[in-house]
DNA sequence: TGCGCGATTCTC
DNA sequence: AGAATCGCGCAT
């Protein structure tokens, strides 16, 4: 079952921590489509996350941020690579959650890459190109490890929130 | 208009 | 440990 945007219309860390165990599907230029079970998340959330970038305020950039639950956020960092962020909660709240790593990719560059996502997909909704299942009985039970986000250490007070969540093995 | 830096990854 | 590489946010 795709998933739907109501999914994503509840509290960030519960989107998180829920989209663990599902699968990221993708549809490639070529026609072909190609999945992945989630293995790894982060959440950037709210006003006063100081790792997000929303924390700035409603710019060009984050306004997708702000948009409806169910939105593709990418951007590109460090000039070179883009991230996969799901935009969460309600419409003027910046809220989304990073893909970090899918099983046998770590990190959310190579995730982006090994998808062919590029900032095309910024601001489109899930469904046709790039969707979430929820279908996998094997996958389920796991132990969750929480902990801080990796790369956040400029944010002050909020780098060492416990907002990153990953499945144990 | 210019500058510093980043939710990273790969190589030396 | 250092490079690669560029758009964003803020200062000028």
């Amino acid at each position: 079952m795709k998933l739907k945007s109501d999914f994503f219309a509840k509290n960030t860390l519960w989107v998180a921590k829920n989209l663990l165990g599902k699968r990221l599907c993708r549809k490639l230029r070529s026609g072909k489509i190609i999945s992945a079970i989630i293995t790894e998340t982060e959440a950037y959330q709210g006003f006063n996350d100081k790792a997000s970038h929303a924390h700035k305020g409603r710019t060009k950039r984050t306004e997708v941020m702000f948009g409806e639950p169910g939105t593709i956020y990418v951007y590109l960092i460090y000039g070179m690579h883009c991230c996969l962020n799901l935009v969460c909660e309600k419409m003027d709240y910046p809220a989304a959650v990073l893909i970090r790593g899918v099983e046998g990719i770590n990190g959310p560059g190579r995730v982006c890459k090994h998808f062919q996502i590029d900032k095309k997909l910024n601001g489109k909704k899930i469904g046709g190109e790039l969707w979430i299942e929820d279908k996998n009985k094997k996958v389920s039970g796991f132990m969750i490890h929480v902990s801080r986000r990796v790369g956040v250490d400029y944010a002050g007070e909020s780098k060492d929130l416990l907002w990153r969540f990953m499945i144990k093995n």
